[in-house]
RNA sequence: GCGCGAGUAGCUCAGCUGGAUAGAGCGUCGGCCUCCGGAGCCGAAGGUCGUGGGUUCGAAUCCCGCCUCGCGCACCA
């Protein structure tokens, strides 16, 4: 038992004792102020009403029925309107510290999930252009998401769904054709709806050097059927063309996201949802469960039914299938795959399919719950540089792309400015100022916390293996700074969990700058090699905890944590 | 117009799911290097938590109205 579930325990204890229902579950909670104490209650408040008495005289009754010992408290005192603080031995908390060291890189981890497999799906970006800096929000957002479910005993699997079909392909391979003619001499402008990205240009040189210069009259004429909005005569050349645009972006992402550090267990493609037969499959149910309509020769599916505020198109009236069909089928079949659970994180400007996903999934009635899937939808980034906004437009080919910002601040920055903040929140990223503050970026003051704890041993010549809490004179951290280094290291695992609860990285990175503060201001006031034998014992335990649970945090970040800087 | 999100220090943002005197970083001002790394530490100034009501012992947090900003509202994806 922890100290704050002994006192819990002591606490409910007392409380029954006085009178409370049944129901009764004090809480516990860090007082804001160091000076209120360890921990503070507020249970005599809420048993105000129930027992029909003030506050601060039920406050009063309780300390009175208190087994102080039994609960490790050192004192306690009645403040403000009836809170009780406790105060806890100078060893009680430090003691605490045994079970880092005991646990080491599992610390903070539970089985809470009980090995239950997870779906999180993120970035999911179309093989159109390079990942620009909302992918990056998301594959940091999506990665840090799957590895605090981990931590806290789920199976994830992380996913990554790409549309290789449809129409902005189309217009990609178009656009590759128009690129190629124009290598070849023929004047065609990018058209509307086309890729005017620089990238277009390189892949056209490379399909040149693979597949040599289609001839003239064939480019030329496929040029004018794409002025004409038609698909290019020559079909075979045409796919040939898709196929390799598809792949080279994908080949880019994936270096983009090996830069970044994130890898995914399965790459999901539209266009086998079309032919395994999915998607057939999965309108022939919602046609037999009576939701569907025909109306102006479309067909219809009554979303309404189910929360959507209008219902939504399935199969246009040129008889192909809107893509919000295939988005159905391909949630199916993670129902299907065994993910009761499954997470989407997506920019909040797809908020409006989450309404319609869950809908279809509704019609279809095959058990799917009503909420399903979840979704973490993370708010706009906006990209700052030489003080003004970059307008992101993939057609206008400017935008800021994942592999800029970390070749030009780092990977473990990138990853923390984006998981510093909550998703809910816009997200300004000043590329001057992210690179500027290189030496003084908070990524930097973290990984410096855990360089100098190791810097400890390094230079003491010791070996961290060989520090256990075997003997320690846990009293010996009596310092302040000490005592509040230690608080927040055992508050740790709540942390994670909670982070874990609400899919919100950004606490883990919040808790490591103020852990780091503590760390920083440990480190200056205080020596550790050098002094009194059972000073130095209890010193290195803590430098060891510290280190660790810094580690540990990091590392759900996919933040690196060095040794040296 | 409707839906979602946001509005907290000069700027960028936290605020542990309703607690005590609302916090951090950056910026500004002022201090600290014989010391395990100064890539650090200490201090100061800086607030009508958008606004008006409500709920209760207690509200930045929950409910309602209003204002401002972002995103979305296709037989596009």
């Amino acid at each position: 038992m922890t100290p704050d579930e002994l006192l819990r325990a002591e606490l409910t204890r007392a409380a029954l004792a006085i009178g409370a229902p049944d129901s009764v579950a004090p809480a516990l909670e860090r007082p804001r102020d160091p000076a209120h104490g360890d921990w503070a209650s507020n249970v005599a408040l809420t048993l105000a009403k129930p027992l029909g008495k003030k506050p601060r005289e039920i406050a009063e009754l309780l300390v009175a029925k208190l087994d102080l010992a039994a609960a490790g408290v050192s004192a306690t005192e009645i403040a403000g309107p009836g809170f009780i603080n406790f105060r806890l031995g100078a060893g009680a908390h430090a003691r605490g510290l045994a079970d880092i060291l005991t646990l080491g890189s599992a610390y903070g981890r539970t089985t809470a999930g009980q090995g239950a497999p997870v779906n999180v799906e993120f970035v999911s970006a179309n093989p159109t252009g390079p990942l620009h800096v909302g992918h990056g929000r998301q594959a940091a957002l999506g990665d840090a998401i799957s590895a605090l479910l981990e931590g806290a005993g789920y199976a994830v699997t992380r996913e990554f769904y790409y549309n290789d079909a449809g129409v902005q392909i189309e217009n990609l391979a178009k656009s590759l054709w128009v690129r190629v003619a124009q290598r070849g001499g023929v004047a065609v402008a990018i058209p509307e709806g086309g890729y005017n990205g620089e990238y277009i240009k390189e892949i056209a040189e490379r399909f040149v050097a693979e597949h040599g210069m289609p001839d003239a009259a064939t480019l030329a004429a496929g040029a004018a059927s794409i002025v004409a909005q038609e698909r290019p005569v020559d079909a075979a050349l045409f796919d040939a063309m898709r196929r390799f645009a598809v792949a080279a972006l994908r080949a880019e992402q994936d270096l983009d996201l090996k830069a970044f550090g994130v890898k995914f267990d399965v790459y999901y493609l539209e266009s086998s949802l079309y032919t395994d037969g999915r998607v057939e499959e999965t309108v022939g149910m919602l046609q037999r469960g009576g939701h569907t309509f025909e109306l102006d020769d479309a067909l219809w599916l009554r979303t309404t039914d189910f929360g959507d505020d209008k219902d939504r198109v399935m199969r246009k009236r040129d008889g192909t299938y809107t893509y919000f069909v295939p988005d159905v089928a391909y949630h199916v079949t993670k129902w299907q795959r065994g993910f009761r659970r499954a997470i989407n994180v997506q920019g909040a400007d797809h908020h409006g399919t989450t309404a319609r996903v869950r809908a279809g999934l509704q019609a279809l009635e095959i058990g799917v719950p009503v909420g399903y899937p979840d979704y973490v939808l993370h708010q706009m980034v906006t990209v700052m540089r030489g003080g003004e906004e970059v307008k992101i437009s993939k057609r206008a080919g400017s935008y800021v792309t994942v592999r800029d910002l970390i070749d030009e601040v780092g990977r473990d920055a990138v990853r923390y400015f984006f998981l510093m903040r909550k998703g809910d929140s816009q997200l300004v990223f000043d590329v001057d100022l992210a690179r500027s503050q290189s030496e003084e970026n908070p990524v930097y003051y973290i990984q410096m916390a855990h360089a100098r704890l190791s810097g400890i041993f390094r230079v003491g010549e010791i070996d961290p293996a060989t520090v256990t809490a075997d003997g320690v004179a846990w009293d010996a951290l009596s310092e302040e700074a000490e005592r509040e280094l230690v608080k927040s290291l055992l508050d740790y695992p709540r942390l994670v969990a909670g982070a874990a609860e609400s899919l919100e990285p950004h606490r883990v990175a919040a808790w490591l700058l103020e852990t780091s503060r503590q760390v920083h201001l440990w480190y200056h006031k205080h020596h550790v090699l050098g002094e009194p034998e059972h000073i130095l014992r209890a010193r290195l335990a803590l430098a060891k905890a510290a280190r660790q649970t810094l580690a540990n945090g990091l590392l759900l970040l996919g933040i690196s944590a060095p040794e040296r800087m």
